[in-house]
Parts: C-alpha cells; structure tokens; sequence
RNA sequence: CGGGGCGUAGCGCAGCCUGGUAGCGCAUCUGAUUUGGGAUCAGAAGGUCGCACGUUCGAAUCGUGUCGCCCCGACCA
C-alpha cells in the first residue's frame, strides 16, 4: 500500500476524555473514531487490524471444525420471550419496534437464534455433533461505555454455539474449544491466562474465561504460584485459617471512638493492626417480595466483601440482597450505622454471618451499636453467641493459600477476551431444540457457547504492547508488517527508484508494505510510523544507497543498523518469521 | 441509579469571576525557504461559544431548563 492512496490520520495530543492508554493511542493513531458513547467507527488502518484479528479467529475456528454462518443482528421479540430473556435481560437489551408496531431487539448474544434455526434443521443423531460460529457485530446498552473499544456498546464479537447428543460430547468439544481458544491467542501474540470462572455443580469444567493480562484490567484475578490454579476472584475461594481460635485474652472493654466509623480509623486510634478489627456489614435478603429479612455479615478489617460468593449462601440465594439502609440498620440494633456490631444484637431478628477468618478471631475490635463507641477484646461464645453461619465470604487477597493447596496467590488483572461455556439444556429445553436418538427416541441437546470480543483485543493488545512513543504491534494483528520510509521521495530520483522498487520486491515477495510516498519530513515520517505500530521499518536514504545499503529499525529496537540493499529481502523473511 | 466535573474551530486549551466586535498552540490551505527525528517566515480559511428559554440597551460570560460527554461511587456501617 501507497501512503500517499490510503487513508491515516494521526493526533499529537490525545482527547482528553480517553482515560487508558489504549483508548488514547488508538484515538491518536487514527485506527478508531467515536461516533457516540460507547459507539466508534473503525477507520481503514484499525480495520486492517481488526481484519488480522477476525482471520486468525476464522482459520483457528475452522480448524477445529465449526463452520461459520451469519445471523441477522435485529431479532424478533418472539424468540427472547420464549427463553424469558426478553423479562430477565434488563436495560442493556436494546429494544424497538418496526413500522408494525412489533418487538424487535438488537441482539446482544444469540443462543435464541441459534437455537431456532438448529431445531428446525436438525433432527437426528446423525447430524449432531454441530458447532456453528459467527463474527458479527454486537449491541449492548452498556450502563456506563468506557475505555474506548474495551467496553463499547457496539462491538464485533465471534459467537459460537455447539450442539451435542450427550454430555459427554459437549465435554469433548469444550476440550477441543478450550485448546482452540489457547492457539487463537498464542497466534494473536497476546500474554494470557485461561481461569476458571465457575466452580458450581459440573465441577469445575463448566467455565473458563480467557484473560489479557495488563494492569488496566477490569477484572482482578487469583493466579497460583505453586501451581496453574488461575480464577475470577470473583468465585476464588479463601480457604478457612489453619490455626484454631486463641483462647480469650483480653477482658472486654467499651472504648470511646467518637467521629471513627471506618474500621481503618478505628485501628489508628487504638494503635492495633487492622486485622484485629472486624466489620459489620447490614444487608437485607430475601428480595422485595417477602418481608426481608436482616442480616449482619462479618468481615476482618482490611478484608473485602465478595457479593457474589456471599448471594450464594443458604437463605440468600433465593433472591437478591440489598444494602440496609441506614432506618434500617437503627430499627434493627439501635444504632447508627458506623458504631454497628455483633455484640448485643437481637439474635432472634440478627442472623449473624461471620467470615472463615472472623470465626477464628480472638480478642477483636468491632462496634458497640452505640455511637461514638468500640468494644474491644471481643470473644466468641464469652462476649455473644458464636455466628449462626461461618462463611466464605470475602475476596482472596494476595498471599492467600491457593485453594488446590498448592503454593499462594497472587493477585493480577485481567481484560477477558473470551469466555466459554457448557449451557448444558439451558435453551434446549426451553425452546424444544430437540433430536431422534438411535432408538429412535425424542432427547434434547446439549449446548456449549464459546465467545471472543474481537474489537476488545485490538484494545487489548495495546495495552500489552506500547511505549513513549505510540503502538507496539504484534506482527501477526499490526496494520502493516513493514514500513518504507523514503528520505526525499519527491526530490531525489534515485531514493525515489530505489524506494519503489524495495516496495515492488517486497509487495511481490507476499509481505504486508507501506511505502510512504508523502515526502513528509522524515521526524514526522517516523513518528507516524511509530505512533501506529509497524513492527519493522526500513529507510531509504541518499547517504545509505551511496553504499548499497538501506537502514532496518524493528519497532522494539533501540538502534537501526544497516543492511546491503540486495539483501534486504533475505534479512526481512528472517525477521518476519522470528516475530 | 447517586455524587462531582466539563461542553468555546478537527485536536488540546484560554476567555466567564467583574456582560461590551471570540482568542492561543497544534492540525488545514497558499507562497517562499528548508529536508535523516514532529521546520521557519509571510499570508489565509475555519466557530449561530452544546441547545432552549429568560434577565439586560447588549450574553460565550448572569439565571432556569434541557441534551451530550467524562470521572468517581454503588465495599457503607
């Protein structure tokens, strides 16, 4: 490609709304445009990545033998209501009506679809396995957009749904998805971790997510040191302490606190660690339906509660928690909220949840249900009854023992790129997607989905891949393998000759060129070139030709060096495959 | 959803407090000189100051409303 026929437009300062760097980078770059929150056009230099990343996507799923298919993006309100989706979905579906007055919805997802057409066109044994995939574009109302394309509303995702007789062909094809998912990545030149993401009844398989590690990450994740133990801390579990209680040291003791509701302020004051304070967290379980009821949830001080570990416990699970509010807190302990604490409480209307690490505690802190004041040395079984459940119910912190007892964890974060899943008869059942088994009788399939946010690694690789200076590209997803930068292509015959017929050699040889023809200043030339990624960069100059030779400078590199311009080629192919 | 902030040229910003002909840097266009790391000089084009209503002789500036964007919070006992 031509610089002086393509299409880039780069910024010297990034708009001050972009936050991360990548967001930042592709601004300035020009690969990305935004149109509204959440809602950006890719302009031809990020499509050329974003095309890069699709392929891979295609040939690895191809492979692995899913065939692609392409479903309609607006979908009839009919197929959600089937699942109960339509209901249960909330405001990120997007919804709207055609000239009939009829539902409609932008898909966010398509297991309904996919289902629909799956159950119409397959009905024996004899064509099932089936795995069919997409790469299409996605919409969700994303209650905040941000980070430019790492969370949009409107994305390219590859969505694939694979349908099964048996389960034990479903864990067959998770395996292969699972492997697939690793090559995918492994060619993209992206650093990541597979973690589990549910441990719930099927053991641990049902779900992976797959992770870019950078420090930007949304999500924090549990990594073993001792073993491959990786997983959301989101579901990681935080083992119960080895060591038993201690027995009861200190006599108990109110201490005036005054204006020290955080368990942090408290701990200063009375010059004590934080993890001798415990918290008190007021929910209400139990939804809006029934009467709810009040709950004191536990935590060691410089702990931090886990929601979605907690919602799962008995008697939470059956519907969604809340805060109390603060009216709530004072009808229930007489207090208001800052000074709150276990001791004292009505157990008859305070059921009490103490975390794994609060049930072994001795001689704490925590408040007095009375404002401006503490208690400390505060016992188990001596000062108030032990809790009605002890509970995981905090997130792992680093250092923690791995829960496969191997080894401690560490704490990193993670962008996730993809996810699979084991839907088991989730849709099948509900929308009869059903099978003629070999003896002839009726069954429902088994599904597995699997998802890639395709936009999502541009911006993903970015932030794993960058510098003072601008992108740093992987080869295998950069815009242009190699650049041409001609010192004085207008002005100097023999750069110009030399220049075009490097760009000839090259184009006709199958590497990915940009020549910039523009005869811009050679700063604003290399900057550009910088500033956009190009992993390998080539100079054309009159002071190099002098002596039969061109500059080659890898984006990495510190130093350019010097290369005999008949050899060029050669030294190229050798780099090209070392990336 | 709650709190905070910001909307002035393609991008980054000043002007607003104290109302009086809309500015700066980068980018863009023309010409000249430059040409191996974001040039220099001279000239030019580009904005109904987010939108609406109000106050006023007069509003980018003051008031009300509205729309959009960004950040933080939703871990608070």
């Amino acid at each position: 490609m031509r610089r002086s026929q393509f299409f880039i437009s780069t910024l010297k300062e990034a708009p001050s709304d972009a936050e991360i760097v990548s967001h930042q980078l592709m601004l300035r770059a020009g690969l990305i445009k935004r149109l509204a929150g959440g809602i950006y056009t890719w302009m031809p230099l990020g499509l050329r990545v974003l095309r890069k990343v699709e392929t891979i996507i295609r040939e690895e799923m191809n492979r692995s033998g899913a065939v692609e298919l392409l479903m309609p993006a607006v979908i009839p309100a009919e197929l959600w209501q089937e699942t109960g989706r339509w209901q249960a979905y909330g405001p990120e579906l997007l919804r709207l009506k055609d000239r009939h007055q009829r539902d409609f919805v932008i898909g966010p997802t398509h297991e309904e679809v996919i289902t629909d057409v799956v159950r119409r066109e397959v009905k024996s044994y004899r064509q099932l396995p089936l795995h069919l995939y997409q790469i299409q574009t996605k919409f969700r109302d994303e209650i905040r957009p941000r980070f430019g394309v790492m969370r949009g509303r409107e994305f390219v995702m590859k969505d694939g749904y694979s349908f099964h007789a048996s389960f034990a062909d479903l864990e067959r094809e998770y395996r292969v998805m699972y492997d697939t998912y690793g090559r995918i990545f492994s060619r993209l030149g992206l650093g990541f971790r597979a973690v589990a993401a549910d441990t719930g009844a099927i053991g641990g398989t049902g779900s992976h997510e797959f992770h870019v590690l950078a420090d930007s990450g949304e999500d924090a994740l549990a990594i073993g040191t001792g073993s491959d133990y990786a997983c959301n801390v989101e579901l990681a579990e935080a083992l119960p302490p080895t060591e038993k209680r201690a027995a009861a040291a200190q006599a108990l003791e109110k201490v005036a606190t005054p204006q020290r509701t955080r368990c942090e302020d408290v701990a200063e004051l009375l010059q004590l660690p934080l993890t001798r304070t415990v918290k008190a967290i007021a929910i209400m379980a139990g939804g809006e339906a029934a009467p709810p009821s009040f709950v004191l949830l536990l935590l060691r001080g410089d702990h931090i509660l886990n929601e979605i570990k907690t919602a799962k416990l008995p008697g939470l699970e059956a519907a969604p928690f809340r805060f109390a509010t603060d009216a709530e807190v004072e009808e229930f302990l007489g207090c208001k909220p800052g000074y709150i604490g276990p001791v004292g409480a009505d157990r008859a209307r305070v059921r009490l949840i103490a975390d794994r690490a609060v049930a072994t505690m001795s001689d704490f802190v925590c408040g007095a249900n009375e404002e401006g004041a503490h208690l400390a040395g505060v016992n188990w079984g001596r000062d108030l009854p032990e809790p009605d459940l002890v509970a995981d119910i905090r997130n792992v912190v680093a250092g923690d023992p791995s829960p496969d007892g191997k080894g401690t964890l560490e704490i990193r974060r993670g962008i996730e790129v993809g996810h699979i899943f084991q839907l088991r008869t989730r849709y099948s059942e509900k929308m009869s997607c059903s099978f003629l088994d070999e003896n002839g009788k009726s069954r429902v399939m088994e599904m597995g989905c699997y998802g890639i946010g395709v936009t999502r690694i541009v911006g993903a690789a970015i932030e794993q891949g960058f510098d003072e200076r601008g992108i740093v590209f992987p080869l295998a997803i950069a815009p242009f393998a190699v650049a041409i930068a001609p010192m004085g292509y207008a002005k100097n015959a023999t750069v110009k000759k030399a220049a075009d017929a490097l760009y000839e050699e090259l184009r006709q040889a199958g590497i990915d060129v940009l020549l910039d023809d523009t005869s811009e200043r050679p700063g604003v030339m290399f900057a550009d070139l910088e500033l956009i990624g190009i992993p390998h960069r080539i100079v054309v100059g009159e002071r190099g030709l002098a002596e039969g030779k061109v500059e080659y400078k890898g984006r990495r590199d510190a130093e350019a060096q010097m290369v005999a311009a008949e050899q060029i080629l050669a030294f190229l192919r050798k780099r090209l495959c070392e990336d």
